[in-house]
DNA sequence: CTGAATCCTTGGAGATACTG
DNA sequence: CAGTATCTCCAAGGATTCAG
């Protein structure tokens, strides 16, 4: 947790939205709320996102302290990402945009697309 | 709110950042939830933001629904922006993400700058 | 399988100046 | 006061390929 950075924020909002607002990272974190997955779970789950971009983010927020890699010196190779206790303290930020995207979509009458 | 774009998400939270996640909207949305505002107000709460970026978002989040636009046909002019009530369903959203923000500083043993 | 490396494109975003 | 217009530029992001 870099001090200059943090205190270069002007709201607690900021600061919030500077470790989740990346493009793919709520929903890496939404996904992981579940339980410990390897990376291509993860990649199904968020199929928008290039490895490229997925590896990306996936650094961001484990050099944020919000997840764990878990990496396996196995062949082939197996990675697995987890929430730390920081990332769990996220849940309930991702847990109200779940329930506000699900209200959107029923508003719009379309079938929410819960993976499942 | 567009059905074709609803269509697109692959899961609610995605629905839900794609309206929040914005560079300044959450901040925005901060703002007004302690009432209605004028530009200026809102423009010094975010002082990061450029008028045009400003503008930009506060657009996008009257597009979205989430904000209301009362122009005031008056000299010098006013405009006052207020959450619609799609606007204060995001609240427990800023609200988690507020919450989340306040722990963070004090974990970086920095005080929290809300304004005031 | 899990990425890293490379190249390339786009539009996000700042600075500045101007208008109803 | 509350924005728009214009120009500019850098970095976010995509496509593709390669490696441990």
């Amino acid at each position: 947790m870099n001090i200059e950075k943090v205190k270069g924020y002007h709201c607690p909002v900021e600061a919030a939205m500077d470790v989740i607002g990346g493009k793919y990272k709520a929903l890496i974190v939404y996904e992981l709320m579940s339980g410990t997955k390897r990376y291509h779970e993860i990649a199904r789950a968020v199929p928008q996102a290039t490895p490229r971009m997925l590896s990306k983010q996936l650094k961001e927020l484990e050099e944020d302290g919000v997840i764990n890699r878990m990496m396996y010196p196995v062949v082939p190779p197996k990675t697995e990402y987890s929430l730390t206790e920081t990332g769990q303290t996220l849940v309930p930020i991702v847990d109200a945009l779940c329930k506000w995207g699900e209200h959107y979509f029923e508003l719009a009458g379309v079938p929410v697309p819960c993976e499942g």
